[in-house]
DNA sequence: GACATTACTTACATTTTATATAGTACCATA
DNA sequence: TATGGTACTATATAAAATGTAAGTAATGTC
């Protein structure tokens, strides 16, 4: 999809640190602009294109194809496109993708808790 | 420090998804190519700038700086200077930081998880 | 035959993030 | 006076991520 370049310094970094820290190869996978967000909201159940594009408004077509493409790649959820016309396509997570819900949850509170520090006298 | 154009549609889209998003907030701090490896080695307690940098083999001094930096900024860390010479400065995690504790090792766990379903047969 | 609908592609521009390389300040010690 | 160690800073450049704007395919309905 998008070109990366596997002969640059930032690409063999990001592989090494990955190997040895499964953290950093989990932060990766979840931690693009809006693929934490796509995430949260397929943990509800599946969506359709279009309902995740409502339910990120501001997100461009070519972001959420992006996104979706790559979460897919990393098997975070399953593609399903039915033959109709005009097309339908449902994002579904799988099982591993499901196994993110705490983390995600886990994240919120302490978000919320890091906001309240910063932003609260 | 780094120069980002608060006036991008970029950076509105970060705010608007962060602000109603707290784990995208979370994953807006912690997310940095680096920064999640300095929290995991500071979980086992404060180390100093040059002690990082050898746990960190390929990153630049740069890069720590600019990590450290944002980290402390965001109340993750802690930064202490003594005035010796040759400096001497320690980083340790705040409070709220040592509290990705429990985040990071589930990311671990998960990403290990991962590896596997992918990388085996 | 023109049009609407949905889920994408493609080409290109901009912004953000990361790396490379060189330099600085401080002062104790040789 | 020169040297060494530590934690940076400055500037330039490369790479990656994100955004803009326009198009495509398929087909049922008007």
């Amino acid at each position: 999809m998008s070109k990366i370049k596997t002969t640059s310094t930032n690409f063999a970094n990001k592989q090494a640190l990955a190997d040895e820290c499964s953290e950093v190869y989990a932060a990766n996978i979840i931690g693009g602009q809006w693929a934490l967000a796509i995430c949260s909201w397929l943990i509800n159940g599946k969506l359709r294109f279009g309902e995740l594009r409502k339910r990120l408004p501001n997100i461009t077509e070519r972001m959420l194809t992006l996104q979706l493409q790559k979460l897919e790649e990393n098997k975070i959820l399953k593609r399903t496109v039915y033959p109709e016309v005009p097309p339908r396509v449902e994002y579904e997570l799988t099982p591993i993708g499901y196994e993110l819900k705490p983390i995600i949850e886990q994240l919120e509170n302490w978000g919320k808790k890091h906001k309240e520090l910063v932003f609260l006298p």
